[in-house]
Formats: C-alpha cells, sequence, structure tokens
DNA sequence: CTGCATCCCACATGATACTG
DNA sequence: CAGTATCATGTGGGATGCAG
C-alpha cells in the first residue's frame, strides 16, 4: 500500500486484521490505561467504567495472546490478585496510539459540529 | 485521561466513540486510499477488494457526516461520476494514521509469533 | 456508474448469575 | 478479587435486486 509519497512495507491485507485488533472497542482505551503502569484488574474495571466484566475479559486475554499485555497472577496473596502491564511490544504502541488519541480530542468538537451542519442539511433536502 | 507523563485534553468517554469511527473495520483503510488523491467510487472499490458496495457506501457517507470527506456528484459526466476526497481535517488524520499502519506493518510478524507461542503452552496446559 | 433498499445471518457485546 | 457460564440482543456486514 502507498500513501502519497509513503509506503507501507508489506501489502495492506496483512495490515487490516492488526488494525481490527487495537482498534477494537476497549482495547486502544485498555493499553492506554495500562499506559499509566501495571493495574490490577479490579482497577482496570473501575478505570474504564462502561466496560462490562466480560468485555474486559475477553480484550484482556486477546491483548495477552498477541504478546501486548503481560498477565501476572499473585496466587500466595489474600485476596487473590492478578495485575496487567505492558509488554515492550504494548509499549511501542503508546507513541501511535497516543497521537490518535490526541486528535480525536482535538477534533471531536470540529465533527461533532460538521456532523449537526450535515444533519441541518439533510432537513432542507 | 492521563497516559504517563503526558495528558490527553478531555475526557476519555468523548474520544471513545471518535476512535470507535474511526478505527472501525474500514474507515481507516479508505482514509488511507484517499490520502493518495481524489478517488471515484468504482476505484475505491477496485482498491479495497474485500469490502462490499454496502460497506463502502455506508463508510463513505459516515466519513463525509463527520466532516473527513468530500463527496462531489459530476451530474453532467455520462456516465454520472462520483468523486470522494479527504477534507482538510481528514488530512490530518493522513499521519497518525499513517504511523499505526506503520507500527502494524512492523510488528505483525512479532504477533503472529506471539499469537502460536501461546497456543502452544495452552496445549501444554 | 453510483448507490439505495431489503432480507438475513453471524458475531460481538451486554446483563446476569454463579464459582474458586 | 478475579473470573466463567449462560442467555439475550443489537448491530455489522454480506448477498441480491432495483433505480436514477
Amino acid at each position: 500500500m502507498k500513501l502519497g509519497n509513503m509506503s507501507v512495507p508489506g501489502d495492506c491485507g496483512s495490515i487490516s486484521p492488526i488494525l481490527a485488533r487495537i482498534g477494537d472497542k476497549w482495547s486502544t482505551l485498555i493499553i492506554l490505561v495500562l499506559s499509566e503502569g501495571p493495574k490490577r484488574y479490579s482497577v482496570l474495571r473501575r478505570e474504564i467504567e462502561s466496560i462490562s466484566q466480560r468485555m474486559l475479559t475477553l480484550t484482556l486475554r486477546a491483548l495477552e495472546r498477541d504478546g501486548l499485555i503481560l498477565r501476572t497472577v499473585h496466587a500466595d496473596k489474600n485476596p487473590p490478585q492478578v495485575e496487567y502491564e505492558l509488554t515492550d511490544l504494548g509499549k511501542t504502541l503508546i507513541d501511535p496510539l497516543y497521537a490518535l488519541c490526541l486528535w480525536a480530542s482535538q477534533n471531536c468538537d470540529a465533527i461533532e459540529e460538521n456532523r449537526k451542519k450535515h444533519e441541518a442539511e439533510q432537513a432542507d433536502a
């Protein structure tokens, strides 16, 4: 795939699935939250208010499977604790993801505005 | 939301929907393809092989609604032509998106490997 | 050529309840 | 605390056919 002057090594068919994973509803959020440092399961749940227990578990597993996060069980503790943290690979995702986040926060107003404007035009027609 | 030393203006509740939009299955691909320049509907269809007509239209409409792309109809032409291009707002997305793409292409092998390794460990247990 | 409408199914996600 | 299991559901997305 090429992008203007830039070119992406590898075909776009191979990056699309990756994009799908990190772009899914929760992965990005989880990675960003974990970028602050290791967190326990319950902490993640609290910080990502809207996520359901189920999806938190599923997403964490998927990210672990891909080697983006590390899951550490402290079985000796009572109550039991499980800590999640980014792997080195996972950490390399912080920067690009943060850039995207920044873009989103900077432009969400503009998008919102465009949406309203568009609705208004629709009403005319 | 905070990310290590960095902090994101606005709460994460507001950026999540944005991330969801640009992170959906097709938006990223379409934006990247359009970053090469304006394209006609049929051209987009050809370049993004796996997309269905329906999803192409739907995604284009959504992106247009958000002011990321511009839709221009050349009604005078025969056969009719419709051209899509990135708006200025849309163009600001290229860089962060490209960064992500680059990451994906650079690390998809590592991820693939991790996945296999993980499966092997599962088999042991 | 462009693209809308309809049908339809699979899957992703949510809610709730239960377990070690 | 950290999950798992089950059920219910909404939506994404493909196929097809029609229209301007």
